[in-house]
DNA sequence: GCAAGGTC
């Protein structure tokens, strides 16, 4: 008898062979999938005391995105808005996700048993679901297993085979939740400010001005601190400084008091100390103490991108990219990392040992060999990579990846070293009522500072005080200073701001830099020996304007982006559901979207304090009403030889499709804008407009927006009022096509399997049909026997259905809210979701 | 042409 058959699928390829190699104990067959770093691993195994055969292999990170239907991708086909509520398709990510997707999918053919091995975080536990989903599709009796391992060592690894659980689908829905509010709400904005503000200010040009919950907090932090050193005031302050000279060593001593910014009070205190001459310090404590500088944390992602941008000059998004290129020559381990321990098992030796025959490092690594191994311990793991260390001695490097590399090396020798050690001496003297202090440090035991050039720690010379001794100092004056101003924001400063303030991850912290500086709001500026980041003219406008709305919650502080990460945290929790969040969420923005619509003048007044407008506030209000108040039916197509057509609506939107093909997902019109739309009625009757041809049945279509325009249109009869509708849908002419019956069915058999799955779950508890029924039901349904449909069964079915679609919608609208079925609300399962 | 999140 045949043995069971196990698929593994990790989320990369690296862990797969990890994997591979751990269960298989080296022994495995590697066969090319085609893409050439996906590669499955075939050996025999044990699994609960049975013999099994296992695949093992990958993805490559997420296999789905998601996107708008193809109807929205021009900017101007839809009122930003409605991106909202707009439909959103899953598509796999790119052609590479295509052949991914595809190895997975002939292998669950053959196998009774998936077992998911992606990494064990939120993102993970969503590419397994959808790792799930290919094979499920592709075997529908298949068993699914989710492995969890919080760190790939064999004793992790093995445990996670023989006692694999159930993907946490909390935490995939709160993935699938993060993606369709980015989408919606970055698009949205995108396009309302890149399309409204190009046109008012053109000195903008032709650039995107993006919006993203990650970027605006980012741009934000820049300015912040911008604004901070722009508008910084500078106070003097005055304080008592206290000089002793002794052994030709200068000892300055600090005030207890520090600073004061009363200049008669630092005065007051300064005459009745230097009124009797000479004056006399006394020595009141003379204390030393050992202590220690502490030796760094593990090495992460975060720390890695600080330290390229402060001790090796290269900048986040570039150390990443060489990071990942030492990664991917096999020199040290995975660059994407948020942890900082090191695990209890990790075999430092051997990792040491490689290290040794270095010139610069490998005296020092050789030190460190056979002596017990102690790291700090940070407070983070991700359960899924250990911290970033060198796996085996590199040669033959470019430049910048040399310096990565030492980097690298020397941090993780450090971390296995010691603390430097030394001897702090504090001397403090008493002059009258006053305090005064000096310290001294000693240098005893240099340790990870001998590996580990980027710190410095140096010896401050303190010559011998005698305790209670008493001596004139050299001088005893009162010094006026002034406060300065902060520093403009460095990489490094605002990628731990990013950090502490859970912006981006780890992966895309300096994705999220590099997309600012790309738009133009934020550049560098070298000054000194250091380079700064300042915002640009257009940053500070975008900051400005939207921040002069005075939401409740800014769009450019930290703060709305944690609240949708506490949103998530709670579906992962499982305390709250995910479309509740997104509703809450979408409508939040919203509201947001059209404040900042109904504020524009404020937005406009940001941008005006640094460009140019061509335009006049009238103007300013066309341009953005007539980006937003695309109220014109769409034409998506028209297939004029399938009459009659029903309409439904899906989501937020208003489909007119045909009767006769009911896999005809795009053909038909599209009212994508229902957000504007107050009703739709159809009443097939003789149309008032054009009563042309009172013998067939004529649908006439009655759409009153929100602004109270009404359009009537009327189709199934007369083209020329059809014509009218649809032209008045885009500049450009929509004259309907004629479409033959069969190219049109082909067609349809083509787009409808990958369009079906999804069902519309959110009503939004209008009643926007208002359809009357007169004798049609009869020749809808006879029209759609003689057109052939589907045979009798087929007809009856959709004739009754369409029926309800123009007919029975009547007060339904409320039923149609969250778990209804719309099959059961007059619309049909062919859905173009 | 738009987001942010995986990863090569």
């Amino acid at each position: 008898m045949e043995s069971e058959k196990v698929l593994c699928v990790a989320e990369k390829p690296s862990v797969a062979k990890e994997i591979a190699k751990i269960l298989s104990g080296n022994r495995f067959v590697m066969r090319n999938s085609r893409i050439n770093y996906i590669k499955n691993y075939e050996f025999k195994c044990q699994l609960n005391s049975k013999e099994v055969q296992v695949i093992i292999t990958s993805v490559c990170g997420h296999i789905n995105a998601l996107d708008f239907p193809s109807q929205y991708a021009k900017w101007d086909s839809c009122s930003p808005t409605v991106l909202f509520d707009a439909p959103i398709v899953k598509k796999t990510i790119d052609e590479n996700a295509e052949s991914i997707r595809e190895n997975i999918f002939n292998i669950a053919h053959s196998v009774s048993h998936l077992m998911i091995w992606t990494d064990c975080d939120r993102e993970g536990e969503k590419i397994g679901s959808d790792i799930a989903d290919v094979c499920r599709m592709a075997n529908s009796d298949i068993v699914v297993s989710r492995a969890r391992f919080s760190a790939i060592i064999p004793l992790q690894i093995k445990r996670a085979w023989e006692s694999s659980a159930q993907l946490d689908m909390n935490q995939a829905e709160a993935v699938g939740t993060r993606m369709e509010l980015d989408l919606r709400i970055g698009c949205a904005f995108t396009r309302y400010q890149t399309l409204g503000l190009r046109q008012i200010f053109p000195e903008l040009g032709n650039g995107i001005l993006s919006y993203g919950s990650c970027q605006f907090p980012t741009l934000g932090f820049v300015v912040e601190r911008y604004k901070a050193v722009e508008n910084f005031i500078k106070e003097k302050f005055w304080k008592i400084h206290v000089v002793e000279e002794r052994d030709d060593t200068i000892v300055n001593f600090n005030w207890d008091k520090g600073v004061l910014y009363n200049v008669n009070c630092c005065n007051a205190i300064y005459c009745d100390l230097i009124m009797d001459q000479p004056v006399i310090a006394t020595v009141i404590e003379v204390v030393t103490k050992e202590t220690r500088k502490y030796k760094p944390f593990p090495l992460t992602t975060v720390e890695l991108q600080k330290a390229g941008c402060r001790f090796l000059h290269i900048s986040s998004d570039e150390i990443m990219k060489i990071a990942e290129d030492l990664y991917n020559k096999g020199f040290i381990s995975y660059p994407r990392t948020e942890t900082d321990q090191f695990d209890h098992h990790f075999n430092f030796n051997d990792l040491i040992q490689a290290q040794t025959q270095d010139p610069r490092w490998g005296d020092f690594a050789s030190s460190l060999l056979d002596k017990r191994i102690t790291t700090r311990k940070g407070r983070h793991n991700d359960q899924a990579h250990p911290p970033i260390h060198p796996v085996q001695y590199a040669t033959g490097l470019t430049s910048k990846e040399k310096t990565v590399y030492e980097f690298v090396v020397r941090r993780f020798l450090a971390c296995c070293s010691d603390d430097a050690k030394g001897n702090e001496t504090t001397v403090r003297i008493k002059i009258k009522e006053e305090y005064f202090t000096a310290k001294g440090l000693v240098i005893s035991e240099n340790n990870y500072l001998d590996v580990y050039p980027y710190d410095r720690w140096s010896d401050t010379n303190l010559p011998n005080f005698i305790l209670n001794e008493t001596f004139t100092p050299k001088e005893c004056t009162m010094v006026e200073g002034e406060t300065t101003p902060p520093e403009y924001l460095t990489e490094a400063e605002l990628i731990n701001i990013m950090d502490k303030n859970g912006i981006g991850t780890d992966a895309t912290i300096h994705e999220h830099i590099k997309k600012i500086i790309d738009r133009e709001y934020i550049e560098k500026r070298d000054q000194g020996n250091k380079t700064y980041l300042v915002p640009s003219n257009l940053g500070l406008a975008i900051v400005e304007g939207y921040d002069s709305i005075g939401f409740n919650e800014s769009l450019t502080k930290p703060l709305l982006r944690a609240k949708m990460e506490q949103n998530l945290k709670e579906i992962c929790e499982g305390t709250r559901e995910k479309n509740a969040v997104l509703t809450e969420n979408v409508n939040k923005y919203r509201d947001m979207f059209l404040i900042t619509h109904n504020n524009l003048q404020l937005l406009i007044g940001g941008f005006a304090k640094y460009f140019a407008s061509s335009s006049g506030t009238d103007d300013v209000h066309k341009v953005f009403n007539d980006i937003i108040n695309v109220e014109n039916p769409k034409l998506v197509r028209w297939c004029r030889d399938s009459w009659p057509m029903y309409l439904k609506k899906i989501q937020n939107n208003w489909i007119i499709s045909c009767i006769n093909y009911p896999n005809c997902n795009y053909d038909g019109f599209f009212f994508n804008n229902s957000s504007s739309i107050k009703s739709i009625t159809v009443n097939n009757e003789v149309c008032s407009i054009c009563s042309k041809n009172p013998l067939q049945p004529v649908y006439c279509l009655t759409i009153v927006y929100r602004t109270n325009r009404i359009i009537r249109g009327c189709f199934g009869g007369c083209d020329d009022n059809m014509d009218m509708l649809l032209s008045r849908s885009s500049g450009t002419s929509n004259k309907p096509r004629n479409i033959d019956a069969d190219s049109h069915s082909r067609r349809d058999r083509g787009s409808g399997s990958g369009t079906r799955g999804r069902r519309s779950s959110r009503g939004d508890g209008e009643n926007d049909i208002q359809g009357t029924s007169q004798g049609t039901r009869g020749s809808r349904g006879s029209r759609v026997s003689k057109r052939g449909g589907r045979g009798g069964r087929g007809s009856r079915g959709r004739g009754n259905r369409a029926g309800r679609g123009f007919t029975s919608t009547r007060g339904r609208g409320r039923s149609r809210g969250r778990g209804s079925n719309d099959n059961d609300s007059g619309v049909y399962d062919n859905e173009p979701l």
